[in-house]
DNA sequence: TTAATTCCTATAAATTCGATAGAAATTATA
DNA sequence: TATAATTTCTATCGAATTTATAGGAATTAA
């Protein structure tokens, strides 16, 4: 299970993404408001997104957060390793913060790891590929086949 | 990650798929020896795998743990099942122990969700097939590959 | 009866998670 | 220049989870 830590991160930057059709920064009070998210915990979280270049914030009156980057650059494996840390199941199959199994007596012939690695790899391919535009695009999809609308379908 | 009890479970399970080839059981003892793992921890995690019918075991002097099924019918999805909890990483994407996100608006057109439904699909279809059996022929098939022996290839 | 084992219950230290409190620093604007 | 609204920083805290360990009861072969 990922942390509320990261499905708060998450919710947040597709909101800003949504909502930050003008220019002006978002406020912390509205995001968390507009998300159900504690809003002291939720001030912790957008500084990490912002010391890692995700978010830029405005000081002051008039404040707020903003993205640093598009929709289509911003992806939930980072977000996922910027808060709960490598995406592998196993510390011996990750790229970043590789570890040895204390336990492991041979990693070049384990079984287990080679299934852990092959995990590893399709997780990591999906959940880059699921950008915040990603993510709009689905929910927008999922929208129209709600409520089949008077438009006519291209599908079948 | 996935939890120690976890990895320590397979890897006894791997020991024991590939040591019982004659028919007594084996003890807790030699197992943790041969495979680093604690005694004591070790002694409860058998426990519960015997509790979900994964392992059986004989009592008393002479007693220990042996599979109560194939190699081929034990995979890794249900032993971290066991252990680790659902294997989605949201809980309104699991199966088994579906919890709805109390800070979501509408889980129906959820582009997060349906995001992490995929990865879930994909994730639990990966872990199913890694059986023991799967474990053992990558083993054997990682060993041939790291010292190329008298015997003749036959890819390529 | 003894020795060797599994089984059961209780506990404990260390770490992580989810969150809150309070005040300092910054900035627009009246 | 003063004020109000905001981000930023530091510190802390309770609860849950993880990773074990201890000690003895029950079982069984010899």
């Amino acid at each position: 299970m990922i942390s509320k830590k990261t499905k708060y991160a998450i919710n947040a930057l597709v909101y800003l993404a949504r909502e930050n059709k003008g220019t002006d920064p978002i406020q912390i009070s509205k995001i968390a408001e507009s998300e159900n998210i504690p809003r002291k915990f939720l001030e912790a979280i957008l500084l990490d997104l912002r010391n890692a270049g995700i978010l830029s914030s405005r000081k002051g009156k008039t404040g707020g957060y903003y993205l640093h980057k598009s929709p289509a650059e911003i992806n939930v494996a980072d977000i996922m390793r910027l808060f709960d840390g490598p995406i592998a199941l196993l510390p011996c199959v990750t790229y970043m913060y590789y570890e040895r199994c204390d336990e492991c007596k041979d990693e070049a012939t384990c079984g287990i790891r080679s299934v852990f690695m092959d995990v590893r790899n399709e997780t990591v391919n999906m959940l880059k590929t699921a950008t915040l535009a990603e993510i709009m695009l689905r929910s927008g999809k999922l929208e129209r086949e709600k409520k089949p609308g008077k438009e006519k379908k291209k599908k079948k």
